[in-house]
DNA sequence: AAACATTACGCAAACGTTTTCGTGTTAATA
DNA sequence: TATTAACACGAAAACGTTTGCGTAATGTTT
């Protein structure tokens, strides 16, 4: 276990200075070619390696961003991190995963950690705890520390800095005039809780396709789902409705995939007796029985734009840094789940 | 955007030295109570947090560990690093982790990133690439730099560390005796070329059941998927056999999922004409129609004892350290995908 | 031979921190 | 009054690197 090989040691060897082993490394003409070319060999032998720690601290960056997520069991972040990571490979920068479990501390912990010269900037999508207690000082200080910020998915309005953002509203929308185009008559929303914005924000979209379909709310098909409790028994109610939906629209792959089995303990077909429609494109809506037509939301273009956002800013020489909220589009994903089509061929 | 506060800053602001400022924030008795309570009131004032560059610098250890996965997009590996991420929590640990994307090159990109006095230990699962190539060469010098090293999931035998493995040939054992049990005559392995050891041993473990039960075996109904190909043609292929199976064991859920796909699709009953099981309880498992029985595969606990062993050796004081290999056990989680229930009452 | 240019290297500062060892001043003791 | 102890702080080294500047020893001009 011999420890690593440093200049000093190769300047050792040969019994010059370290700036001469350094200046050598770098293939310095200052130096002769003679000895530049031994501890070249040298080097390479014994593998060395610069020690980035020593380099960050001189350079006052690191190339180095960091990323704070609520969880990773969760395949909307594995896409964004795809994204982040593919946008990092390609501009020479590494990244640091943090998970804050949605909570509120170790959110700021994370930061703080992040933030004493580990990172060149910092990538978050806020814990569900932060967003309730609406505190967000440690997000002002790491502005108010030069420390460039770029928030996606959940994001704060009032802070001031790039944002990257689903269109949630637009997508809710999406999803629920489908299920009017498909000639749902009754149909039912999936939600949060009114304290978490994705949510909410859905649930608008939501609204406004119903509003301008004229088709009347119903507030007992607004489902707001608490996690705490289980999530199939309170979908289960929905559906012994005295008149129940014949479309539902899940905010969430989870709650739109949990529909499905439900329907299926129900005996009902889907989708002729009722359609249904989930909310990002993860793993599990190919793999449903049938398979489950849903809002795309693109998690590696959100990524990549996150970053590379944080690297414009990062990078910016001038003055005049003015912040942008992108928004990005969803799409919608037809599987089988909506498609109405003749009862014979379905099985 | 005033940059970040250091000791030098606070020491010019109160005329003292850097010496004084540093040992008045940890409280020396060195320090006159007036002066100490001055600059711990300033510093905390600007929120100064010590530079981590320069404390890993100084003490030679920056209480990070790196990981490097294949993947993130993948079920088992978000479980793994939520267990290194518990346990690094816990002992004061952050984690770093990088993407191979399953390739050599990238490999040994993250690795040397790492190396380089970034992280106190590597925890890595093989790229297929690597395994493929079979060359180890980045491994050994890791651990010739003294830098502790572990592998778990894909491992490599020849080198000498800590290694974290599931229990592939007794989760394949598992997978199988199960389907004998459920009354199975024909049994299809959907596995992995060969070159991919997980995809080996659970073979082995397939063929180990069928040998103890005295079932003959039967090549056609081994069927070695290339992913490069369409995974659902290939298994179609299966199903068209002139003795078709009455029982597949897919060696991860993908593979066990979209065999229910295409059974839903060739109209079979699941689990009556044909029963699936797969490997690794992941998401999709639980809502595929019937969910599927599958052998799970313990992540976060790999994740924790991958970890332990790092640190153990980290923080290892004497000079007589032994490697230790540990092997998960998997489990067999029931469900309806291959429990033989009366046809009338499964819809 | 004097003046100058070039070569080949070393010195030292800087990044931010901790910590050991001095040292000057004051206060207490003999 | 001389010696010593306590107090309160500073200097400097160390971690590993890069780089501007200085300089001794050559080599090249006039």
């Amino acid at each position: 276990m011999k420890s690593k090989i440093t200049l000093k040691k190769i300047a050792k060897e040969f019994d010059v200075s370290i700036s001469t082993v350094s200046k050598a490394l770098k293939g310095s003409h200052e130096i002769s070619k003679e000895v530049r070319e031994k501890i070249k060999a040298f080097a390479a032998y014994y593998n060395y390696k610069p020690n980035s720690l020593a380099l960050n601290l001189r350079n006052q960056k690191t190339k180095t961003i960091g990323l704070i997520i609520p969880e990773i069991v969760h395949h909307f972040f594995t896409k964004v991190i795809s994204g982040i990571e593919h946008v990092a490979n390609e501009r020479g920068y590494n990244v640091m995963i943090c998970l804050s479990n949605e909570s509120y501390e170790k959110e700021i912990l994370n930061m703080d950690m992040l933030a004493n010269g580990i990172v060149d900037g910092i990538i978050v999508s806020v814990a569900k705890e932060t967003e309730e207690k609406e505190t967000y000082n440690h997000f002002k200080e790491l502005i108010n520390n030069g420390i460039p910020l770029v928030l996606f998915d959940m994001v704060i309005e009032e802070i001031n800095c790039n944002k990257v953002i689903t269109d949630d509203i637009g997508g809710g929308y999406l999803a629920c005039n489908h299920l009017i185009n498909m000639g749902c008559k009754r149909i039912a929303i999936l939600t949060t809780p009114d304290h978490i914005s994705v949510g909410i924000k859905r649930k608008k979209g939501y609204l406004k396709a119903l509003h301008e379909n004229n088709y009347p709310i119903d507030e007992d098909l607004i489902l707001k789902i608490d996690e705490k409790n289980s999530i199939e028994d309170q979908i289960n109610n929905l559906f012994e409705l005295t008149n129940p939906p014949d479309g539902i629209f899940g905010v969430n792959e989870i709650y739109a995939a949990t529909a499905i089995k439900i329907a299926h303990k129900k005996g009902l077909e889907i989708p002729d007796d009722i359609a249904i429609i989930g909310f990002t494109n993860g793993l599990i809506s190919n793999f449903t029985t049938p398979p489950l037509t849903t809002v795309a939301q693109h998690g590696s273009t959100m990524g990549e734009r996150a970053l590379e956002l944080l690297l414009d800013e990062i990078e910016y020489q001038d003055t005049d840094y003015k912040y942008k909220t992108e928004v990005i589009k969803t799409d919608l994903i037809m599987r089988n789940s909506t498609k109405k089509i003749p009862k014979n061929t379905f099985k």
